[in-house]
Formats: structure tokens, sequence, C-alpha cells
DNA sequence: TATTGTTATACTCTATAACTATA
DNA sequence: TATAGTTATAGAGTATAACAATA
């Protein structure tokens, strides 16, 4: 029941085919994650890039690109979409003039907190279902998968 | 250091917003992952559906659009590359004229096989960099993702 | 009628290449 | 020259709607 009360060794059970495992079942995870698409007419790297600006403000486009891995240009045409829409806009740096700052509108900051109940509802309710143990162990791996995001 | 060896009760240091992490992390190593597009052409999608065929056998559509979670019509389109570049075929159910099995050529064997091995280089390298105890948390996670994912 | 699959169309997401503006 | 950002273009992936073939 208990699995480390055990003495169990990890080295003696290690996994044969972890990559393998690990990747099938983030793109299976985030297929689904995906499929709940609400309100507001944004897809998934829109709605990721709007909660970024909400939750930790202004930010270059550079920026923005490093942190979800994509080219600038990719970046530059999601933002697009954002300030099309009215939930971001655009501001000149004033100490460095090529550089662009994207602020989320009221509007945006109002979305990106519906957005993100409504696009966790059912997550959340999957994780209330697991034991403590099991959601310690979902938040480790969080964790250290962003470790290797990052890597 | 350990920390189950400390008597940390889970309950009284729950994360606040797991589904918020794991959503964040799952979306980052996932374009991770598709970010590594080696040889073949093919894209994840098309990919994972011809990993699937070489490994589990002739398929059909419905087969494939309900594993993957996309609507048939997608799936079909999937299906168009894979047939088309020529790593995959078609076939009739003789049994019920209503169905499509799809099956992997020798092409499309050889492919899955070489395109699994390097798309998961990058990855086993930072699972091998990992302590034995964090591969082991990534391995339990795994499986309950893929649950969640499934449910 | 119900099931299985396809095509038509439109949108998001992404990349590379070529460009402008600022440092 | 180097850096920051944009636009043009192309392709993968996905969905909905409308359709054809078979059961």
């Amino acid at each position: 029941m208990h699995k480390h009360a055990t003495g169990r060794r990890p080295a003696e059970t290690e996994e044969p085919d972890l990559g393998g495992q690990l990747r099938s079942a983030v793109g299976r995870l985030y297929r689904r994650f995906r499929s709940e698409r609400p309100e507001g007419g944004l897809g998934d790297a829109a709605l990721a890039v709007l909660t970024r600006l909400h939750k930790h403000g202004p930010q270059t486009l550079t920026e923005l690109s490093e942190h979800d891995r994509v080219s600038p240009a990719s970046m530059s045409q999601i933002v697009n979409r954002l300030t099309s829409a009215g939930y971001a806009v655009r501001t000149r740096d004033p100490d460095d003039r090529r550089k662009v700052l994207f602020t989320a509108t009221a509007e945006g900051d109002e979305l990106a907190g519906a957005a993100r109940a409504q696009r966790n509802a059912w997550l959340d309710e999957r994780l209330r279902a697991l034991s403590a143990e099991d959601r310690a162990v979902i938040a480790r791996a969080a964790a250290l998968l962003s470790g290797i995001a990052d890597s």
C-alpha cells in the first residue's frame, strides 16, 4: 500500500522504455488538454501567452518566444492574434526602442482568469480523485518535467 | 533531503494550483518534443499513428481516431499523408466493407523504428541525468497521467 | 436508419526566409 | 554589424459540415 515503506530499491525496477512511455503520456494528455477549447476564440498557444502576461506582467517578444520555445516569428503571429482581439497591447520600450513590451488589457486579464478556470475544471476533478500521495507524485513530476523542458 | 523521512503530511503542503502547473509543464514539454522533428518529413501526429500501426498492426480509421482523440475527419487526413508518402496502405475489410484497415508498409515500419529512436535520444539523455528516485517518480507519474488522458 | 469513412473548407500553430528599425 | 521584431509564405494539425457507401 505504501511503497516507500517496503524498502524496495528503485534501481531494481527501472522502466525499460521510460522515455517512450513519458512521451506517449505527455502527448495524449496534451491533446486532451487542447480539445478543451472554451470561449474567447483563442487557441492553446495564444491562451498560454495571455496567461503568462496575466500572471507575470509585461514581457518582450523575445522573452515570450524563448519561454515557449517557438521562433520569434511564430510568437509575433501569436501576439498579433491577441492584439487584434483586444486582449493585449504593444508598447515600445523607451530605454531600447528595438524592444516591444506586450501587456494584457483588462479584457485579456478577465479572459485569462475565466478561460483558465474553465480549462482546468475537468483536470482538477481528476486530480481530486487521486490520493494525496499520487498528487504529490504528480507535483514532483511536474517540476521535473518543467526542468527537462527548460534544458 | 529525503522529504518522506520528515513525517510531513502531504495534506498540509498541497499545491495550490497543481492543475495549472501540470498543464504548463505538459504543454512546454510537448512543444519541446514536437520541435525534435527528424527525417521522413512526417509531423508528430502522423508519426504517432505510424508508430501505432508499427506496434499494434492494422487498425481501422475509427480505432485510430478514438485512440488519439481526434475526429474521424482529422484522422482521415492524417492517414492520407501516410498513404501518399508510401508509409501505409488502405485495405477494405472483407467482412464489413464500410471499414478500412490501415497497415504500415515496409518503408513505414522502417521509418517508425528509426524516427522513434531519433526522437527519444535527447529525452533519454535527460532522464539518465536524473537520480533513480526521480526516474521512479516520473515513471509513476507517466502511468497516472496516461490514466487521466484516458478518462 | 445507423455506421464508416471521405472531401471541402477554415482556422490555429509553427517554421524559414526576407525585411525594417534600432543599437 | 548585431539585435529585436515583423511580414510573407508554406505546411501540419484540427474541427465542422456535407457527402457517399455499406450495413
